[in-house]
RNA sequence: GCUCCCGUAGCCCAACCGGCAGAGGCACGGCACUCAAAAUGCCGCAAGUCAGGGUUCGAAUCCCUGCGGGAGCACCA
């Protein structure tokens, strides 16, 4: 028998074992194959037309499979054995899948743009292009080291020129496009400005623009009305600016303690003017399509969390000594207006320098006047400020130094000043004070408050710190009230705290509406209807979620198709004028203009002015235009990725629709369309709002626009777990190289020399605890890696990496080799004896087990019923006596289930058994039912619970007759002691029990 | 503070819709091989499921309480 791809396999283990398996033959092998693979393009998978076609007839009639992995970012110091889990899981599954009969789409590209490559270009003057290369081209050698199965004609980075022609593409898409409240959908600006022009459209929802008709505004009107409504807008508003990073970030991008998730820099909040993208006017669906698709409970748990969608109702209070302006209020609780004994506009509220009265009320106590701030700033006596005015400007002054830190430090602790005004209760018609507090942010709701302290707990404690009125609104029920060791009906100024239920409201009628005696929902129904009539407020619903943040003042991302005219304005260049390229510069420095508190940001590519200033013909003329010199946020680019895989060298558009129909378009097991596009997405659940939620907006807008066609981009997502690893700290706190500690849990860790104490997390560069996979492969091979991976625990846990526990699965593919090649000659050991029923049995049961396991992503389980099939084979090899060989029925089969796992070798063993076909397209072993019915059964018998007998009954038995075997059995006899048996239940196939 | 997830042999982990707690691996012990050691092979080994209560003929599995670990959110009106 000639095999050629094995016969240079000839790599001594040692002088005895020649063809043992182990490091060195396990090394000659991948090698070979991964040369193999990649001379023959064993991983395309064809498209259905266009340039990557070759082949398709062939797979013409298999479903087809997206696998889809996080898009890496390509950094400078390479992999540890904790990033490829979930690459080696989908390879595994995207294996398995093509030899089930799929047709298997699996690439794999990189998320160039970003951070670490411009700071690294800050520090050495290198370009960024250069060390993002590098850097990609060190992480494909790892990937193929690992022996990943992605057809690599599809790989595309965010910073090749080819690529983000098109994310600018995708921008103009946007950009061109507005949210038509009505369709609900995103619709072409063009056919909006052609509604207005024939006057189908007066303006968008009921108002004049500018108050005028279309025809009647001036050109340039007409250009900021539109731009207004456009899904990519200009927006003056406070923004996070990172002076330490040199540009400003979106809000998914800020920590709660008010830093830079990339860096950990102070956040600051300052207002400039720049591009944003309308994602809020999908909040609603993309919280409600969260129910269609497959993803983890806790990634649309944290969706829906940063959505925060809430449902109430939107009321105006006006002022009490200028009732023409009103002060308008988000209540998720509306039924409890009748309540509300004073309100609370934020510090930055606009409509703060408006309220202020001029002098205090006679009756105005201290605390009002801000006495209680005296010590913590310096103007305040302990009779408060002098003024409402200057009141109110210390404190607006006091909470605008007060970092999102300092703020949590001194959580609950309510603190404000009122502002001399009173605005009017619509429902009762009680004035009651306007308070500015920092309890209230003006970046939720309408960023102002009617408190109603009864019901709400924050508003509660405010109201006791500032002796407000606390009057109940909904009856507590009695249960209530005897938790707080109160009588029932002890009116809310004696209450400990808030009663934020719902219940059943009282004390709330005026003349033209009662809620007396209406349950919350009812209430809640009743006053919407009342406020509606009388003009004060309607029902709305309120997203926590803000527009997201598209500008970026770096280097390094992709510019904006956006020129500058002489008026100011922005334009959008023509897609004949893409793709816009990033200009050469000589400094990538950030430029950061005064200190903290009142620095600018001053993008890099203003350096470029031959760039920054360019002479364009957009329809009028040769004319001057300036360009846009902010980037775009890395986010964009990993946007829409999953789609370029599909067509990566299309040139007309980003990608074609017949090709993203075959991909994108799936169906469920019982033949119903799904409603998302990626088959299966894997990643780190550390994306679970930035990545996923910016990506499923892109998808929605260009679905609605009509270019692609499923609603949302990823039908089933999944989370690999993290790889943990020990890590090791020193008395100050250091944490020291892992692989350099010595001792053990009992005699202690040492470093050094000096004690060190062990903590366990997440394997990285900051604990200093990683493992590079190059060691573990060169102990082991790769084979060994992919599979201990995989057996070492379900994908979506963390697990502690264990280099000792390693060995195991070593010696696993040692004993399939084993059994397959004679370790001294390397001949065969597969001969064409058949296996006995027994064995067979063993063997397809193993097959049914595999096949379920691995479409069901436990790969760690499928690994144990391989194991435990080769030891079977062992057994019964051993049992045989010394001139045994494999059945070749067994060998096949176990090879082809292995190869998913340990292509390599899988590969090596198939071709010595004679295969000159790759094994990757080969067909997955599949059972034979006849031979998974077992004939006969033994069943535990319990008496009381306790196993006491057991009895084999044919596997199909009636009930009857396993009652009748039971009872006859003499041990059950025994075990009864002439008890009466007053049930019997039978479990068919699994246990009898008896009750006595 | 609120929400969610997880606690099974010394360790990593199985156990499908509630049905005999154990598939697999590590470690450990014995034996074989060896001058010896490593490697390798064979054989063996152990827990009753964090604690308490409930439902059930039957609970690792469902429910409640507590303890321990992890994650997310955190003045969101």
């Amino acid at each position: 028998m000639s095999i050629p791809s094995a016969a240079s396999a000839q790599v001594p283990e040692d002088d005895a074992l020649p063809y043992r398996y182990g490091p060195a033959l396990a090394s000659d092998i991948e090698s070979r194959w991964q040369d193999r693979w990649a001379a023959e393009g064993t991983y395309h998978a064809p498209n259905p037309t266009g340039e990557l076609s070759v082949g398709f007839e062939r797979l013409a009639g298999r479903p087809k499979l997206y696998v889809l992995d996080m898009f890496p970012y390509p950094s400078g110091v390479g992999l540890h054995v904790g990033h490829p889990l979930g690459y080696i899981g989908t390879d595994v599954y995207a294996r398995f899948k093509r030899m089930s009969g799929h047709n298997v789409l699996h690439a794999m590209g990189y998320d160039a743009f970003g951070l670490p490559a411009e700071q690294y270009a800050v520090q050495t003057g290198q370009h960024p292009r250069v060390t993002t290369e590098a850097n990609i081209a060190n992480m494909r050698r790892q990937f193929r080291a690992l022996g990943l199965g992605h057809d690599d004609r599809r790989s595309v980075a965010t910073t090749d020129v080819d690529y983000y022609r098109w994310t600018q593409w995708i921008f103009l898409q946007i950009y061109h496009a507005w949210f038509d409240p009505h369709a609900g959908r995103a619709r072409p600006v063009a056919e909006l400005v052609a509604e207005l022009e024939a006057g189908q459209r007066l303006a968008v929802d009921g108002e004049h623009p500018e108050g005028r008709a279309w025809s009647a505004l001036s050109a340039a009107e007409q250009r900021a009305f539109v731009d207004d409504l456009r899904l990519v807008y200009r927006d003056q508003a406070p923004v996070n600016w990172c002076p330490g990073l040199g540009t400003v970030l979106a809000n998914e991008e800020v920590t709660p303690d008010g830093r830079s998730e990339r860096g950990n820099f102070p956040v600051f909040q300052r207002p400039l003017q720049q591009w944003k993208m309308r994602i809020t006017a999908f909040a609603e669906r993309l919280v409600d399509d969260l129910d269609l698709i497959d993803w983890p409970e806790r990634i649309k748990a944290m969706q829906r969390n940063w959505i925060g969608r809430s449902v109430g109702a939107r009321v105006r209070f006006p002022l009490a000594h200028d009732p023409t302006t009103t002060i308008p209020v988000f209540t998720t609780r509306p039924d409890t207006l009748f309540g509300a004994t004073y309100m609370v506009v934020a510090p930055e509220h606009p409509l703060v320098s408006q309220l202020v009265a001029g002098a205090w009320g006679d009756a105005d106590p201290t605390s009002w006047r801000g006495a209680g701030l005296a010590g913590v700033i310096d103007d305040v006596t302990v009779s408060g400020w002098d003024s409402p005015m200057e009141a109110v400007a210390g404190y607006r002054h006091y909470a605008s130094t007060r970092s999102e830190m300092e703020r949590q430090r001194e959580s609950r602790v309510k603190t404000g000043v009122f502002t001399g005004a009173f605005a009017v209760n619509p429902t009762s018609g009680k004035h009651i004070p306007v308070f500015v507090a920092d309890y209230v942010l003006m970046g939720y709701g309408t960023g102002a408050i009617m408190a109603v302290p009864a019901h709400d707990q924050r508003d509660f404690e405010f109201a006791r710190a500032f002796d407000l009125p606390i009057v109940g609104v909904v009856r507590p029920p009695d249960t209530w009230f005897a938790e707080h060791g109160l009588a029932p009906g002890t009116p809310a100024s004696a209450w400990p705290e808030a009663f934020t239920g719902t219940g059943v409201a009282m004390a709330s009628a005026n003349e033209g509406v009662s809620l007396d005696g209406l349950a919350t929902p009812e209430a809640i129904a009743a006053v919407n209807r009342w406020l509606a009539s009388v003009g004060a407020g309607t029902p709305t619903v309120t997203y926590r979620l803000h527009d997201w943040l598209f500008s970026r003042q770096r280097y390094w991302g992709e510019p904006f198709p956006i020129v500058y005219d002489d008026d100011g304005l922005p334009v959008a260049l023509p897609e004949s004028m893409l793709p816009v390229t990033l200009p050469e510069i000589d400094d990538y420095t950030p430029t950061v203009l005064g200190d903290d508190d009142d620095s600018v940001p001053v993008p890099p590519l203003g350096r470029a002015a031959d760039w920054a200033e360019v002479t364009l013909d957009l329809g009028d003329g040769p004319r001057t235009y300036r360009r846009e010199l902010d980037t775009m946020p890395q986010w964009a680019g990993s946007c829409w990725y999953y789609l370029r895989y599909l067509d990566p060298h299309n040139d007309a558009a980003p990608v074609d629709p017949a090709i993203e129909r075959y991909w994108m378009q799936g169906s469920t097991a019982d033949g119903q369309p799904t409603f998302g596009g990626v088959d299966l997405y894997v990643g780190g659940v550390e994306h679970a709002v930035l990545h996923l939620l910016y990506a499923r907006f892109w998808h929605k807008v260009l679905f609605d626009l009509g270019h692609v066609s499923t609603p949302e981009p990823f039908q089933r997502l999944y989370n690999q777990g993290y790889i943990l690893a020990d890590a090791f700290v020193d008395e100050r706190g250091v944490y020291v190289e892992a692989d350099a500690v010595e001792g053990d849990a009992e005699a202690g860790f040492s470093f050094e020399g000096r004690p060190v104490r062990r903590e366990q997390g997440k394997m990285g560069k900051s604990l200093r605890n990683a493992v590079s996979p190059d060691a573990i492969r060169n102990q082991y091979g790769t084979d060994t890696l992919r599979l201990y991976e995989m057996a070492m625990g379900p994908l979506d846990a963390d697990r502690p990496w264990s280099g000792r526990d390693i060995i195991g699965v070593h010696r696993f593919l040692q004993k399939l080799w084993r059994n397959l090649v004679d370790e001294e000659t390397g001949a065969s050991r597969v001969g064409d004896a058949p296996a006995d029923d027994q064995l067979r049995r063993v063997l397809h049961r193993t097959i049914a087990g595999v096949r379920a396991d691995m479409d069901d992503l436990r790969f760690n389980t499928a690994v144990a019923k391989l194991i435990e099939c080769n030891n079977a084979l062992t057994r019964w090899l051993a049992a045989a006596g010394g001139g045994a060989t494999t059945p070749v029925e067994v060998a096949e089969a176990l090879v082809a289930m292995l190869a998913p796992l340990a292509p390599h070798m899988a590969e090596e063993l198939w071709a010595r058994l004679g295969h000159t076909d790759s094994l990757v397209w080969a067909a997955f072993p599949e059972a034979d039912p006849t031979l998974l019915v077992v004939d006969e059964v033994e069943l535990p018998v319990q008496v009381a619970g306790k196993v006491r007998a057991r009895v084999r009954v044919a596997a199909d038995a009636e009930v009857a007759a396993i009652e009748a075997a039971v009872l006859a059995d003499p041990a059950v006899v025994q075990a009864l002691a002439g008890r009466e048996v007053r049930r019997v239940v039978v479990v068919p196939g699994r246990l009898v029990n008896l009750v006595v």
